[in-house]
Parts: C-alpha cells; sequence; structure tokens
DNA sequence: CATAAACTACACTCACAAGTTTACTTCAAG
DNA sequence: CTTGAAGTAAACTTGTGAGTGTAGTTTATG
C-alpha cells in the first residue's frame, strides 16, 4: 500500500512545479495567509468557517509532521471540529493535502520580472534583487510551504529529479537577469548559472537554511541589511 | 501516541549532537561505508552476515521512506531474510533506527582540526578548506546520511533548536580557522561568523543542497574545481 | 416555527504495520 | 552424525488511523 502512497504523492506534487520557486530564486511574495480566519468578523457563512479552519488545522498538522504522521483525527481536534465534518469538506486526506498545497502555492505565484537594465548603476539593480528574495524568504507563508513540501519530496528522489527536468531553471527570473547582464557584458563571467547560484547561496545560507533545518530566528533587519549588503559587493568585486 | 514517537526521537537524536557535522563545515571525510557486506567473501559467521544486510537494507529504507513508513516487512523482503530474524538482531524498529543512526555517525566523526598558519598563503589554505569540504559532502555515506537525520528532524524544531543551542558553532573546525585568521588580521572581517557562512553556503549551494532536495548529481570534477576556486576568490577578494 | 443543510458524537469497518508465537529447518562445530 | 544456536514461514495479537453510517442537534432562512 506504500506503493499506493508513493504514487499519489507523485501524481499530486508532479503538477507542483512551482517548487521551483523554492530551489531557485523568486521575487515578490505577498504574505496574507491566515487572514481568513478573520472572517468570524466578517459575515461568513458556518460551513465556510469550519472549512477555514479545517484548512488551517491541517496545514500545522503537515507542517508539524508530516503528510503520513499527520492524523485526520488530531486535525479535526485542533480544528476544533468533529472528524464527519473534515470528511465532509474533503473526502480524503490525499484532498486535503492537495487542497493545502494548492492553497499555499497560489501565495507564491506572484512572480515579479526584474528585467536587466544598462542605465540604472548595476548595484542598485543587484540590491533590489536581494531585497525582493529576502523578503520572499522572510513572507509568513514560505518557510512553512517550503517544509511541507520538501518534507515530502526528500523522501523520493525520481519525483524530484522529473520535477526539476521539467521546470528548467532558466525560467527563473533570477536567472533571467544575470543572463542579461551577462550578455550585455555588465558581468564578466563564463557561466551565469553559476553565477545565480553563488548568489543565491550567499542568501539563503542565511535567510532559509539555517531556519528551515535548525529552527533558527530570522535575521533582523540590521543583520538583514548586512547580509544584502555583502551579497551584493560579493557579486560586484568577482565579476566586475 | 504520536507523543510516544515524537519523544523517542527526541530522546534518540538529541544525543546526535554531530548533526552539526551537516549543517555546518567539517573536514574530512571517510567512505567506507556497505563495504560490510564484502564479508561475504571473508570469513564471517552467518548471524554476522545477516546483521550486515538488515542493516544495509534498514539504511536503505529510512532513507526512502523516513522513520515512521518504513516497514519492518519491507526491511526483512530487503534484507531477504525472515521477519523474526530481523527483531532477534534489533529488539525493536526504535533500536534499528538507532543503531543506523549510530553506525552513520561514527563515519562522520573524523574530524580533521585546520590551523590556521601565517607562514603558509591565504590562498593555499583555503584552498584546502574547500577541498576538504567538498570532498566531505561527496562521501559515500553523507548525503544519505543527510537525508535520514534532517528528514526526522525538519518537523520537530524545538529538537533542533535544543540540539543547536548545545552544540555550538565555535566547535566547526572551519570557525575556529576563520575566527584565528580574522584575529591575525590576515582577513579583514567584522565578524567571522558571517564569513564562515558565506564561505559555506557558496559551497553547498552546489554540492549539498540542490543534490539533497532535488536529486541533483554531484558536480563533476572539473565543475567541483571551478566551484572550488570561485569560493576562494570570493573570501579573498571580499576580506583581504 | 418549520424545514433543509450543515454539524456533532459515536460506534463501526477495514487495512496495515509492530511485534510475538510456534513448529520446523539449516548450519557449523565437536 | 548429533546437538544447539540461529534462521524461517506463517499465523497470530494488538494498536492505530482512514474512512463510513447513523441518529440526533444546530443554524440560517422563508
Amino acid at each position: 500500500m506504500s506503493v499506493v502512497y508513493a504514487a499519489f504523492v507523485k501524481s499530486k506534487l508532479i503538477s507542483v512545479l512551482f517548487l521551483s520557486v523554492i530551489c531557485y530564486g523568486v521575487d515578490v511574495f505577498r504574505s496574507y495567509i491566515y487572514k481568513k480566519l478573520k472572517m468570524k468578523e466578517k459575515k461568513l457563512t458556518r460551513s465556510q468557517f469550519k472549512h477555514a479552519s479545517i484548512i488551517q488545522a491541517a496545514t500545522l498538522e503537515f507542517q508539524e509532521k508530516g503528510f503520513k504522521v499527520a492524523s485526520m483525527d488530531d486535525i479535526a481536534k485542533r480544528a476544533e471540529v468533529s472528524k464527519r465534518t473534515v470528511y465532509n469538506h474533503f473526502a480524503s486526506k490525499e484532498l486535503l493535502f492537495e487542497a493545502i498545497l494548492e492553497e499555499m502555492l497560489t501565495m507564491l505565484s506572484a512572480f515579479e520580472q526584474v528585467p536587466f537594465s544598462l542605465t540604472v548603476p548595476l548595484e542598485l539593480q543587484l540590491r533590489s534583487l536581494v531585497d525582493n528574495e529576502i523578503s520572499l524568504l522572510k513572507g509568513d507563508g514560505f518557510l512553512p510551504t517550503a517544509k511541507v513540501i520538501l518534507g515530502e519530496l526528500m523522501h523520493s528522489p525520481e519525483l524530484m529529479t522529473n520535477v526539476m527536468q521539467t521546470f528548467n531553471k532558466q525560467e527563473s527570473p533570477l536567472t533571467v537577469w544575470f543572463n542579461e547582464a551577462c550578455e550585455a557584458g555588465a558581468l564578466k563571467c563564463a557561466d551565469p548559472e553559476i553565477v545565480v547560484t553563488q548568489f543565491i547561496a550567499v542568501i539563503k545560507g542565511f535567510c532559509f537554511w539555517p531556519q528551515l533545518v535548525q529552527g533558527e530566528e530570522f535575521p533582523n533587519e540590521q543583520k538583514s541589511a548586512l547580509i544584502a549588503q555583502t551579497a551584493v559587493e560579493m557579486i560586484l568585486k568577482q565579476y566586475t
């Protein structure tokens, strides 16, 4: 039956090509997750309210435990809703998971293409790229989403390679910018891909991996600024 | 009952302070995993041979599925051993997991302190630090170990913070080297910690995270050399 | 206030996986 | 060639969690 499980994860996540959002660079991110529950104040039908509670509870459960270990009973308790109600809204655990993934990914799908410009100083452009990246990583929903997705994907390498093969790195806005910058001669580098990876690595080394893997706090304003500054300097010093 | 599960993971992994090996820099790594099975040729008792088969099979299972989803029946099948035999060697799933963790971590415990030297050129020293780090990451057992441990730890943030608080970053050999280099004035930087993190990030951005999370291939010789080169240059250009 | 839609409590089925029991086989060593 | 230690196959117990069925309660609305 674990074959069924694997197949499920595969079929459902394969559509989640946005994964690259997490692995490569992305830009603007809007954080409005969980505000749904404020609907208490607004006029919400009982049904809509329960629906939102379930989603919220399930999100937490999946985050904390992963798909398999999370239990529908616990989700129901956490949502302060009867188990039957959970099943009235979502026919199965799989579908609930899927719904949550979709919910999360719509949040992350607000891309913003930053075109390379010959007139604006390089430093300013880089600076705005870093700032975008950091504010994305800092967004409320990003880390939880990453936890859920990476937690499931880590144990199925074939799936990951499939996803990554499908979704070519080229499509990342950051990659586009660096490619253009290199072609225009503003950055002197043999392989733009390496530069992008370095650029992202230097940011994520502070603002993503430690938080994901060690539960570290997100750097404060001051430290963020320093990190951004050094990332920009690094690129400038090495490639101009 | 998931409380019991959480408690188990906690109690067993908390002793695994070597985790820092994965999150921070480490140096030399010896890869001799799985060679145990070569004992077919050597004179091994039947019991020892079965024991090794079980460990090998279980390692794979835990890697692919994580602790909870891995099943003892599947492990037995995979090891071509009866389920009862598994239980004769390891009293419970927990103990089997623990045994494997220990097995893996002994592999990773071969540290090698690299002292900062005033006479050797900086570039050479940095170069050897990078090379050490890369060959560690490249070692046969490193990635699987990381998968198993991080896969379990990702969903228990309190545990992670505990572990990280206990095992101070200061102890990493790389950190030691950079601290010494800064104190000696060879590197001009306000905060050595940031430099180390950058240094490691630029390596892991190519040689660890993509492999862990996307199942990407490890960079070949040529690319590794390039990565190492740029990492060293980056530090030199920015901090000297 | 009546009615239907949605929610609840709870008892239930079913599947699966951890771990055990038992009766039987294999193997190595004296 | 026998004896005991270790392995095997298969049936078994037990616990847990997914999902369902039901009888009764809440709530919004005409």
